[in-house]
DNA sequence: GAGTGGTCTAGACCACTTC
DNA sequence: AAGTGGTCTAGACCACTCG
């Protein structure tokens, strides 16, 4: 079953390339269908077909480059952690960020989080970030094990500065979106020694909630940073 | 002069609509006219006309309705400042922020003001704002003096819990965005009082400059609340 | 040069609102 | 019933990318 026969074309050609999607059909770097491809195969005209697809690039799924095609869309989702930080760089350029895994445990899984990810079975990650050489965030990461079987023991060799582009390649998992909660709060005293700063200091803290394509609940995490480092920008309207 | 000649003909009729709504031509709550009157007197394709106004519903200033019109919208800025903090009702339905106005004087605005403003001939006004009786926002807001002439001398029974209507209806000036900007600071003595806290104790602060619809800077503001009431939501992706 | 997406047309029929 | 926006068609020409 698609979607509803009621629905409009360009909503139930949306919905069945948004699975296809999910179901990873069309691998990242290589370019989707064609207007007139997609129009032909589906007995749409070639303005409906474009209405769909525009919809989900406006979702953040897909890419149009003009003369090549239509491409997946791979956000970028770590970077958006930094963007709650001040970066002060002296002249210099822009350093990427590190990452340094502390910890990985395969455990019993706080009541909040367990509700959250529907299962207590969890790998548990601690991980500190940083940006030239300082440490920014410090971060723990709970999966549910049975969806990363095995992510506690993968060599750390092969676990790069992001996560999700490895619960991509390795488990086929493609984050799809993420809700982010922003307060603050005080130190404990292992956050503060990661961080450079006191027991009892302010510090921020963000809350996510990654989702993959079905909207189902792939993982939580809590990064803390210093409190006097922290600057967001929004814009409305 | 309308616009570029070599931009595509639903963008010049775009930035056309919006000066004119910008011009008031179309007050709120009317109906602007109809696809088909628009297509007729530019000489341009139902169609063609359809992009260029969804692009001003997609920016958020139009609002269509099936087989009413096209209208007008209002965004409830004001709103958007409480985003940030907790609301704790206990079982009651959500009540409605109310402002107290502390003072409103004519002055000469600091330096960062001034150069956002581009003016340092200013009115400062001093606000107090609450949410079920409790003190939640306390802001410093600057307007530059030549577009708000007399605001200082309004009666204060004139000016309601929002801004915004009030630069609308008495000075024609409409706000189209926003950008906020959020960090944390310790409070100073006056701010702590209003806000019930200590001085020296964490504060979140959201710094606001609203823009007209020309894009020029026609606010600035400062809000400050308690940390430990800030929460922030965020979705991605 | 062949193929892609970007813009645009001139219609059609439908669902909905308003009078 | 008349007018509105919502969906959809079957073309056209253009700008751009790529081999």
């Amino acid at each position: 079953m698609t979607s509803d026969r009621r629905l409009p074309a360009y909503q139930r050609l949306r919905d069945e390339m948004a699975r296809r999607i999910a179901e990873g059909e069309w691998g990242p770097d290589a370019a989707l269908p064609s207007e007139n491809r997609l129009s032909a195969e589906h007995a749409l005209s070639v303005g409906t077909v474009r209405k769909a697809i525009q919809q989900l690039v406006d979702e953040g799924l897909l890419e149009r480059r003009q003369g090549s095609g239509t491409y997946l869309r791979k956000p970028a989702f770590d970077a958006t952690l930094f963007r709650f930080f001040q970066i002060r760089e002296h002249g210099a350029a822009t350093s990427i960020p590190t990452s340094r895994l502390i910890s990985r445990t395969r455990t019993h899984a706080p009541a909040h989080v367990c509700e959250t990810l529907g299962t207590d079975d969890v790998i548990l990650i601690h991980r500190l970030r940083c940006l030239s050489e300082q440490p920014l965030l410090c971060e723990e990461i709970y999966i549910p094990a049975a969806r990363f079987e095995g992510f506690d023991t993968i060599p750390e060799t092969e676990i790069g500065p992001l996560l999700y582009p490895v619960y991509f390649e390795r488990y086929g998992i493609f984050v799809a979106r993420a809700e982010d909660e922003v307060h603050f709060g005080t130190a404990d005293a292992r956050t503060a020694s990661h961080l450079g700063t006191k027991e009892g200091h302010p510090i921020a803290m963000i809350e996510r909630t990654a989702f993959d394509m079905a909207g189902t609940a792939i993982e939580w995490r809590l990064a803390c940073g210093r409190a006097d480092r922290f600057r967001y920008r929004s814009r409305i309207g």
